[in-house]
DNA sequence: TCAGGAACTAGAACATGTTCTACTTTCTGA
DNA sequence: TCAGAAAGTAGAACATGTTCTAGTTCCTGA
């Protein structure tokens, strides 16, 4: 998922749809504009894409696959797994949040329920999944997690997701979702060490 | 919010929306079908609502408030918060799968992110928050909820609602949602007992 | 009662996602 | 090399959400 292994057409098309969705949100992505933008005919956009939340899905991927690089890359520095858990979630809101129309664009995607899109965002749950296990292990040596470790990572992705869908739809505030995850993030590692 | 205080019009519009979903979802709940069901004027669903969400949106609160009527009626028994969760996701889980393709619909209107709409989901998870936050207590007497009974039932239904999300994008099955909610509500109940 | 306005109706019109057609260009393998 | 397949292009065509128009019906307040 390395954006340099796709081929040019597939980058472009990609690219212009994370501008557009940028500049004005999901309904400016507008099929007949992308294709111009890309440089590309209306017909190659469909020959590589299903639809257009198709395309909106694999630029998420795209963003979150290489956001897992960089934070293995350079890894997140804390004491303990909540400090570590409150950097990753205040970076990622922070970069949504400094695009709030391709981010709701892309969450609207993700929750649409398209059977056809759910092989990617599955992939997109596997790579956020890992990265939030990977910051609350403080490492991403693949020794197995465990079923505690899982679960939380699940939980976490679950309450960071409905917050920000929360967020998008104008329900509160930016940093009323880091309350919220953080928050959650405490409770449950409370939880789990008290089991 | 009773459907017998709506006027007939909207009754039946909001009726219609339903049937269609339920039988095909939300592609097929096309509006000049909605219209013609209905038996009014494509131009008065466009009098009444704002767009094709805002339909589902209206529906659904309409479904929750409902909801809510019936377990204040017939309060959820059980000994402990942790059972009394159990049964109320278990119900409210079951109700939504008995109709997969209203419930995907209702859910990608939450979670579309359309500023129009605000005002109908913040309704939604007021009314949702209500039910959690009552089962919880074991009451719908209004003492004044504390903070950590409202961060938890906040918590509660950002997790039920992901999952939800995850189960209608076929990420996972019913018994999942019911499993990690489940799993959810025990590990915030300890976190919140061991602060 | 009745004038004026609000709501309704049928249907045209428009915008945009999606599909299709006819033709051209590019790639691939014998 | 070159024939056939695959991919691309321009643009028409179609489906459906949304808006608009013209005319009708219904309600409300003086």
């Amino acid at each position: 998922m390395d954006p340099e292994s796709l081929d040019p057409r597939t980058q472009r098309i990609l690219e212009a749809a994370v501008e557009l969705a940028e500049r004005d949100g999901f309904e400016a992505v507008r099929l007949r504009d992308l294709a111009a933008k890309a440089d590309v005919a209306l017909g190659t956009v469909y020959r590589r894409f299903a639809s257009k939340e198709d395309i909106l899905a694999a630029a998420l991927e795209l963003q979150v696959t290489q956001m897992r690089a960089a934070i293995q890359e350079h890894p997140i520095q804390g004491d303990t797994a909540e400090e570590r858990l409150a950097k990753l979630f205040e970076m990622t809101t922070q970069a949504l949040a400094a695009n709030p129309k391709l981010a709701a664009a892309m969450l609207r995607t993700v929750a649409s329920g398209v059977p056809e899109l759910s092989e990617k965002v599955l992939r997109y749950h596997g790579a956020m999944t890992d990265i939030i296990l990977g910051v609350y292990r403080g490492s991403f040596e693949d020794s197995l997690p465990s079923q505690k470790e899982q679960d939380l990572a699940h939980l976490l992705q679950n309450v960071w997701f409905a917050t920000l869908v929360g967020w998008t739809g104008g329900l509160h505030d930016v940093d009323t979702v880091l309350q919220i995850t953080n928050r959650a993030a405490h409770l449950l590692i409370k939880g789990l060490e008290a089991e």
